[in-house]
DNA sequence: TATCTAGTTTATAATTATTCTAAAGTAAGT
DNA sequence: ACTTACTTTAGAATAATTATAAACTAGATA
């Protein structure tokens, strides 16, 4: 029943590659996350409220969370770990870093940072990745 | 009531600078995070667990929520965003940074990650602090 | 096209980590 | 000993997330 037009094809090809049949609330939220210039940081109660705010009949919570796991498996989205009581997810699943200011979350590009020196991981250990957070106040 | 003597000093000092009388819950917790000489990280769970275990009589969630929270305030403990769903807290106060292997966490002393770029806070900012995880993952 | 079936959505319950509440207990000063 | 402010604690409440299971659909098949 999904009125296929190709415009939508590179959000619903996500969906199928995170294993997903494309229904109208996954291919709607695919291109809510994916159907924008910049990178997009957000938690799953932001997205849902953004999401519904604008929408009759709303889109259940779980389908939300579902959503977001599934694409995340697939290597679409990135969570990040910013905060104790909240996930964030990022659009932007290249390797970067993050300034994080009271719950605002602000790309820094790979090669904004450059190492000089970096440990080597545990004996029987490699490393997966590495994220640096600056966080931030206001001045004086 | 509190049986002084000078061995405890430390460890009630620092209930004390943060505004918390050295009871003998918070004395033994206090010198259960202190009194030692490697870096301690943890969540809370595990430090009630770890402690309660080899209690009679146990100390209250309260009361580990409370002293924890009272102890970062003062800076006296260090929280760690790590994973989404769990605080982890570290006594080394220190500015340094972390492995992280599957819920372990392992210091990485500052002076072994060097930057050789940084960017600059946007404007009206300034930062905070810079923290690097590095996670793991087993070998092939 | 009607039927079938596996996959999907949703409301709601459950769970986990954490915080709140308010009653009972305790430290210290007088 | 008495008072009072501070503590501890069990249990209720909250927030984010996950699980459940009934009603619903997409897509395959006849
Ligand atoms: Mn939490
Ligand atoms: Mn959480
Ligand atoms: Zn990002
Ligand atoms: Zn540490």
């Amino acid at each position: 029943m999904q009125k296929m037009n190709n415009k939508n094809k590179i959000f619903i090809d996500k969906l199928r590659s995170a294993g997903l049949r494309p229904t109208n609330q996954r291919v709607e939220i695919s291109k809510f996350l994916f159907n924008r210039k910049n990178t997009f940081h957000f938690t799953v109660e932001e997205l849902k409220n953004s999401m519904n705010l604008k929408r009759s009949k709303k889109i259940s919570t779980a389908t939300f969370y579902n959503t977001v796991h599934a694409l995340k498996s697939a290597g679409h989205l990135k969570e990040l770990s910013l905060e104790n009581n909240t996930s964030y997810y990022d659009t932007n699943i290249t390797s970067h870093h993050h300034f994080f200011d009271n719950g605002k979350v602000i790309d820094i590009k790979s090669d904004k940072i450059a190492f000089h020196k970096l440990p080597e991981a545990p004996k029987g250990k490699k490393i997966k990745n590495v994220e640096v957070v600056i966080r931030l106040e206001n001045n004086n």
